[in-house]
DNA sequence: CTTTAACTATACCGATTGGTATACTGATAT
DNA sequence: ATATCAGTATACCAATCGGTATAGTTAAAG
């Protein structure tokens, strides 16, 4: 693995450990077998790490979820793949995902969430992308389309918050699709059935 | 407002707006209108700063929690009164509740998340009490509780992240009686309604 | 009048922060 | 052979980090 790459990886790691303001360049240069200005060479900034790093892993995902969220005359279909790629994409790398989640939280004034906002409303977009396209189906949605995205979005986010919650065990983020069958159904047909 | 009070405060406003690592002890205290050693003297450390502030905030947080939780022979409506509570303590200090996002997803080996943990385990309780004490309404759960729980505490918080997603005005925060009936249903009995 | 205790300020600590000026490497192109 | 280039290291910068030793200041209690 060449330099920037190390960094890049060794920059992810511990971002998602100890949080973006928590993690010095000076340390990700170190446990990068690096020095500092090699850091700075490629990068040009803290701030450019972050980015660097958050184009690169989004593209993957983007990828990903564009192919799932087509619509195919079926909104269980579509959701159910949308959710079976949400889950794949975060269980192949939930240090990412994580990291995500804490910089979207991070202070709304923060380098972090600023960085990361743009990116996360792109994907954002996807989720609402499959209500729209499900709108014949769903009737008349009142313009709720937000709304559904939303919801659907929490119910995924929570259902992987509760699996890390006590445990350091990332692996434990692996869903079945049992499991994603369960959740589609409570979300499709509430909690009653 | 005293000193102690006064520091209080300000912790909080600037830990939600940069993050518990973003933001120092000096700044705190020159905005607090004191010097460092005050801080020291009410605090003894940064993180007994944030612990105090947690602890405080947190017992109002709780009272309410607890009342509003306690089961009637009706779902429904504890899940209103628990959405209601919700809802308005969020929107009485939108400031913390972004706070304890923001240091839950903050990485897991940070200080922040340490101190905040116990606290918010806490709080998820009283939620997962709501679906207990419904055990006879919902039939056999087959030990759902806790998915219920959290795909609830999901909706809950998602409705509110959208809210304040690309808006700086945390007064929009405010969630109706219809919004709750609303998503109520969408829990319930799913989206087909 | 003095002691005590709560509280606050000046001035400092070593360590670390993000970032850089400068010089050097080794490989490639002319 | 020499000039250019991407890439890397030594050594440094001012500023800030969390935290503290010490010396007041103030008001109530004896």
């Amino acid at each position: 693995m060449d330099n920037r790459e190390m960094i890049l990886k060794t920059a992810k790691s511990l971002f998602y450990a100890r949080g973006y303001d928590g993690v010095g360049v000076q340390e990700i240069a170190e446990k990068s077998g690096v020095t500092k200005p090699t850091l700075y060479y490629y990068f040009g900034s803290k701030k450019g790490l972050l980015e660097q790093l958050l184009t690169r892993d989004f593209q993957l995902l983007e990828a990903e979820m564009e192919q799932a969220t087509v619509y195919q005359g079926d909104l269980r279909g579509t959701l159910y793949r949308t959710a079976r790629a949400f889950f794949d994409s975060v269980s192949r790398d939930p240090e990412f995902y994580l990291l995500l989640m804490a910089l979207f939280f991070s202070g709304r004034k923060s380098e972090g969430f600023r960085t990361v906002y743009p990116f996360l409303e792109r994907y954002y977009q996807f989720f609402v992308k499959v209500f729209e396209s499900a709108a014949g189906e769903l009737g008349n949605m009142r313009g709720r389309q937000n709304q559904f995205a939303v919801s659907f979005t929490g119910c995924l986010q929570f259902y992987l918050l509760v699996r890390s919650r006590d445990t350091e065990d990332l692996s434990s983020m692996q869903v079945s699709n049992e499991e994603i069958e369960e959740l589609l159904q409570q979300f499709l047909y509430g909690i009653y059935t």
